[in-house]
DNA sequence: TACCAGGAGAAAA
DNA sequence: TTTTCTCATGGT
């Protein structure tokens, strides 16, 4: 695919020949992208799932609607999610700024409004979007290429060397930014394949021996 | 019972 | 600037 691979180019390939291709992000418009990388905060993916289903069943996917609902409603709707008080606040700053943008009823413009570093600079000024929450939604959410940073990829790529590990997440997003082309289906698959790895075989325990990386790893990647 | 899971903001040091 | 604390549910 690619014709002069890296250590970062070829650990992709090796994570896709093993786990294959994710599908990501698993939300069904770029409004449920939205709000599920809200929701996701220090949370299982399971028990957003649960809270994306009661605001489905309540009708409440939309911003227009979250925007209508009083805090304590939306809290009731989002409680599986944990932190649902926080997280009600959150959601709601977050679709005020697609109302400022003017694209809550179609967030997905919200890529049209302006280049992708001035667009993160805006959602980064959002209440309770920091910086991995911002390129999960410019990635997933609105196609745009910026490279998804999380827990898991500090683990593991602090495992097979190519960081640190404890470096700021600005400085990791640069790692990845310029190793790899700076395309949105590889971000995405990438970012999806790490997850993946790191919640199949990458729990802290000894080596898996189920995914190819751990061949070159000394220590086996764990937490 | 304790710990962990696809963080972020606020306060303290 | 960096570290610590808080938010909070559900599964193991």
């Amino acid at each position: 695919m690619y014709a002069m691979p890296n250590a970062w180019l070829n650990t992709y390939h090796r994570l896709f020949e093993c786990h294959g291709r994710q599908h990501w992000w698993p939300g069904e418009t770029p409004f449920e992208i939205m709000a599920g990388a809200i929701l996701t905060q220090n949370t299982a993916w399971s028990n957003v799932e649960r809270a994306i289903a009661n605001l489905k069943a309540a009708g409440m996917l939309g911003g227009e609607h979250i925007l209508d609902v009083p805090d304590t409603a939306l809290a009731g709707l989002i409680r599986p999610a944990g932190c649902f008080n926080v997280k009600a606040r959150r959601l709601k700053s977050l679709c005020r700024y697609l109302a400022e943008e003017d694209v809550l009823a179609a967030p997905e413009r919200l890529a049209d409004q302006a280049p992708l570093p001035e667009l993160r600079r805006r959602l980064l000024a959002v209440h309770g979007v920091g910086e991995e929450t911002a390129d999960s939604i410019l990635l997933y959410a609105l196609d745009l290429p910026s490279f998804v940073v999380d827990a898991y990829t500090r683990r593991i790529f602090g495992r097979i060397g190519l960081i640190e590990g404890d470096e700021r997440y600005a400085d990791i997003r640069a790692r990845f930014q310029e190793n790899l082309p700076g395309e949105t289906p590889l971000y995405n698959e990438y970012h999806a394949l790490i997850v993946q790895l790191g919640k199949t075989t990458c729990r802290p325990r000894p080596r898996c021996g189920e995914c190819p990386l751990h061949a070159g790893c000394q220590y086996g990647i764990q937490a």
